[in-house]
DNA sequence: TTATTTTTAGAACAAATGTTCTAAAAAATA
DNA sequence: TATTTTTTAGAACATTTGTTCTAAAAATAA
């Protein structure tokens, strides 16, 4: 009975994506569903997706919800557009990554980075537990991203580690600080809707900031020095 | 527009409270208000909020949703009627310390007791942006709740580093530690939702060690001992 | 141009949902 | 017992919401 809702939505939709307008040319007028996309990115980030109708996006826009629902049959189809969008933007980040000469600050700046880029859509971490439980294509494939980003951070330690940047710990603390991590990294957007009393602009630099303070405690001299070199710029 | 909902519930309702049935009588049968509202918590905690109706919990009880709707006339009452459940529990267990003689394991264990009384409504926590934003009474109230927190939290810290638990630490630490220690938790009953792959009985254990750890760095080796042994035992 | 395809607006639909109403049953009270 | 109050079931209601349908407008292709 109560399953009957997720049933529903499993099935797909096939899209059209008969041609992608707008390539390169600058200040080019968006499409109508560029610009759905994006509106409906900024009322989910206000007021979260249940709250957000399509009628209150088609509005938002300035179109007919009809047209709306041509673009996007399923309302799930935008959200996952939206998480889509993320994940490509930090498989880009995770590809521009030359780990040959890795220093701390460029680790930190990229940490800034995805806070940054995932705060852009914030409402799908915010969110997250509810679209998991309405959306399985998302659920399955953020289980599989957490494998690929453990051992993404693993190697930073250990590259960090062998420059002498961190001190010796152990495999049990390395556990540990990669997991606090990685709450921070998903939930610090909920924390900060609630908390958060700060400037809105210094948001994503003060909890980039606040995760990275995990590794202070490990951090050699040298690293220390590095550590608020970078976060004491600006 | 997007308001017009918010703006609805807001309106409190008043409560019946003829009387307050089944005191003290063990393996009393409890009254229909009170099936309602486990009922309600264990449906909550397992679909969310939005997805389980009025309906869906009448149903589970075994009774007309009319008569769900007498005891409860809106919905919101029954989400308050939980929030108000984990404050008073959370406030009877700081009303049992006893300052004078509190050691590192006394601290752990209230860690982990607030962290099984907090995942028994795990959902108010995992949807907890969305309820703040729909019931204004629960935001202001967890806003001023976090003030009481975070000093008893400071209190905890002066106290084990005055015993030589922990060793001294800059004030920024302490501050980073402690906004750590609230964003954990906060948010691992989302992250297990997510990702937890361990034994269900052994979640809130889990976290709750995990959470402590962000303290290990700063213990003396008196306090790692303590610390050490008290997650050993069991 | 003409023909074809894509896009759009708005009506229509079906299902769900919180809430209220009504009257009967049950319980409590006198 | 008689009377009053509380509780219950289920119909009824008013909205809301995602989605589909229809036909016209706009854009594109031939």
């Amino acid at each position: 009975m109560l399953e009957t809702h997720l049933m529903k939505i499993t099935k797909k939709t096939a899209k059209p994506t008969h041609k992608e307008p707008s390539q390169g040319l600058p200040e080019a007028k968006l499409g109508t569903k560029e610009r759905i996309v994006e509106t409906s990115r900024i009322l989910f980030n206000e007021h979260g997706v249940e709250a957000v109708t399509v009628r209150h996006i088609a509005d938002a826009v300035g179109i007919s919800h009809g047209n709306l629902c041509y673009h996007f049959p399923r309302k799930e189809d935008i959200i996952l557009r939206h998480y889509h969008a993320v994940v490509e933007g930090m498989n880009a980040q995770v590809a521009a990554w030359n780990p040959e000469h890795l220093n701390l600050s460029m680790i930190l700046d990229a940490l800034l980075k995805s806070y940054e880029l995932q705060y852009h859509h914030k409402f799908l971490m915010v969110e997250f537990v509810n679209i998991m439980r309405r959306i399985p294509e998302i659920r399955e494939h953020f289980r599989s991203l957490f494998a690929v980003r453990k051992q993404q951070f693993g190697f930073a330690l250990m590259l960090l580690q062998h420059k002498n940047i961190i001190k010796e710990m152990s495999d049990v603390e390395r556990e540990r600080i990669s997991l606090h991590n990685y709450l921070m990294g998903d939930f610090w957007m909920s924390e900060a809707e609630i908390l958060y009393a700060g400037e809105e602009s210094e948001k994503c630099r003060f909890y980039a900031h606040l995760a990275s303070a995990l590794l202070y405690p490990y951090l050699t001299a040298r690293g220390r020095k590095e550590f608020d070199a970078f976060w004491e710029s600006e």
